[in-house]
DNA sequence: CTCCTATACTTAGTATTGCTAAGTACATTC
DNA sequence: GAATGTACTTAGCAATACTAAGTATAGGAG
């Protein structure tokens, strides 16, 4: 299948899963590259410049705060990300949204039960 | 919230919920646009400029394949569109996709296990 | 020192696609 | 015949994941 479709439906959630990223402490551009793609077994495998235009969306929005880390000795220098309160409500909304959309898919797919304890019947 | 990220989310499952919904029998048009926004409670109310770029997307594709039916008496002509058997196993595909995703993006927002017992903290 | 690799960030440009807005055509209603 | 409702078409816009190239620094190989 056309790899089409999924590069499309990634559209609109990377920035709530970045966000959810921050959520517990600030991190840099190729940290969340990293964990997105481990923690997405592949599927979140994102190039820089997919990542840091999002990010830098998300500074414009003031939903994260960034600033460049004071290098010890002889490190690169990074530039850290932080969630903003603003940017903790957005996340809620937007996972809310999220849950909404996705249920309403499913529900128009024929998966209609998506509340993860019910046997489902496969093929 | 920016009704933006609704509109990216439908990204890439507009396709599929229209093959859906034309796996029983072929439609048209205006028709689809009716059962899509009532089955939905209204989030996918199409406009004809978005829902009919996806059909003859579809019909490109090999997907559907339509056909202008001969009005009886004063009708009006409508196009209809019936899916191809491509087009039965894209959605099958398609169907798959979306479930990994789903599943994926989930567990990424913290929403693994959806069982519909636990308590939860609302802000 | 130069060359290569890895890390880290930036940015110009492309393709896809949902949407806006306007248009055509026909039938019915007023 | 003007307005309304149905049905389809299309030009153009906006948003965004991606490609590809670039900058900069550090460390190692030669």
């Amino acid at each position: 299948m056309n790899p089409k479709y999924e590069q499309q439906m990634k559209k609109g959630v990377l920035e709530m899963l970045v966000l959810k990223r921050l959520e517990s402490e600030p991190k840099y551009g190729y940290q969340l590259i990293s964990e997105l793609r481990e923690e997405s077994g592949g599927m979140f495998t994102l190039k820089e410049g997919t990542l840091y235009p999002i990010l830098y969306r998300l500074e414009d929005e003031r939903l994260v705060e960034s600033r460049w880390s004071e290098p010890k000795g002889k490190e690169v220098s990074r530039k850290y990300y932080g969630i903003t309160e603003k940017g903790n409500e957005e996340l809620r909304e937007l996972t809310e949204l999220w849950r909404s959309f996705a249920a309403h898919v499913n529900e128009m797919t024929g998966n209609n039960k998506v509340t993860g304890n019910e046997e489902v019947q496969e093929g």
